[in-house]
DNA sequence: AGCCAGGACAAGT
DNA sequence: ACTTGTCATGGC
């Protein structure tokens, strides 16, 4: 067991389910299971401290993975300068941006091309279950996400994917015959990154944005889904073409987390 | 029933 | 370099 003490602003919902992760589920105690590569793990948060049960005890690990050692609070201070913004954050303070898998998070927004998130979740459900492996933690089957290699060359058709099957199966492979080396994008500029993700096949612009800001914490990426182009003209009146600029120039370095502050509170109507 | 979904790609201007 | 049709599937 392991505990994070005082960790505020935090919120378990707000983070699991703000989009930008699909493997967490919410319990009836209100407390999440979820994977992360092989590590599994049960979270709850109760009077500002994180508890974690896992099969895995590596204390860096998780407070990488949940962002611990940012300090939110900063961050939330800056980005309320504007009163749009101070407003969207009112939503979601509770949102850490987590440090994903960067595999796990291509394939994932590879799936959510064209695509919504119930259905995203249930499609990367169906993966793990098909070509992960069983794990079992506290008297309970759960699977992991499959590796490059569990789906190298595999028939994709079980998991409802649609047309996004060849994608997966296009990444797999650059993956396992060594063409992409995630492990290089670290130590890459944003441009750099960007068009290194662009490689794989079905990652353009949005999916790379995701992937650069979710897994590789480049906090200048500004992805533009549907609902981010639909609250910038609404809330900011700036046209698609203009987000990149207006987003960079209003929230400079802290766009990344602007962008989840937006995302979430343009969601809370639906 | 029909529109839409955390888009990308390729063919056509 | 921009615009448009198409891609599977199913949630709502």
């Amino acid at each position: 067991m392991l505990i994070f003490k005082n960790i505020i602003p935090f919120s378990l919902e707000q983070t699991f389910d703000c989009g930008q992760c699909f493997r967490w589920d919410v319990q009836e105690d209100g407390s999440y299971i979820g994977f992360v590569g092989k590590h599994i793990a049960k979270i709850n948060y109760i009077n500002g401290d994180i508890v974690i049960d896992s099969n895995c005890e590596d204390e860096l690990f998780w407070k990488s993975y949940l962002d611990i050692d940012r300090d939110y609070l900063q961050i939330i201070n800056d980005l309320s300068a504007d009163d749009i913004m101070k407003n969207a954050i009112s939503y979601g303070e509770g949102i850490r941006l987590l440090k994903q898998d960067p595999w796990e998070t291509v394939v994932s927004f590879i799936i959510s091309q064209n695509n919504n998130i119930p259905r995203i979740k249930k499609i990367i459900g169906l993966l793990c279950e098909n070509f992960g492996d069983k794990v079992t933690f506290n008297g309970e089957t759960y699977y992991s996400f499959p590796t490059p290699e569990q789906i190298y060359n595999k028939d994709l058709s079980v998991i409802r994917a649609g047309f996004r099957d060849k994608y997966i199966l296009s990444a797999a492979s650059m993956v396992v015959e060594g063409i992409i080396d995630f492990n290089l994008v670290y130590n890459m500029d944003y441009d750099t990154a960007l068009e290194y993700l662009k490689q794989i096949k079905g990652v353009g612009n949005k999916v790379a944005d995701c992937v650069i800001l979710f897994a590789f914490q480049k906090f200048e990426s500004f992805p533009k889904d549907v609902w981010i182009k639909r609250t910038m003209s609404q809330l900011y009146n700036v046209a698609e073409e203009e987000i990149e600029i207006f987003a960079k120039q209003k929230f400079k370095g802290n766009c990344g987390f602007a962008q989840q502050y937006l995302f979430y509170s343009a969601r809370q109507d639906i």
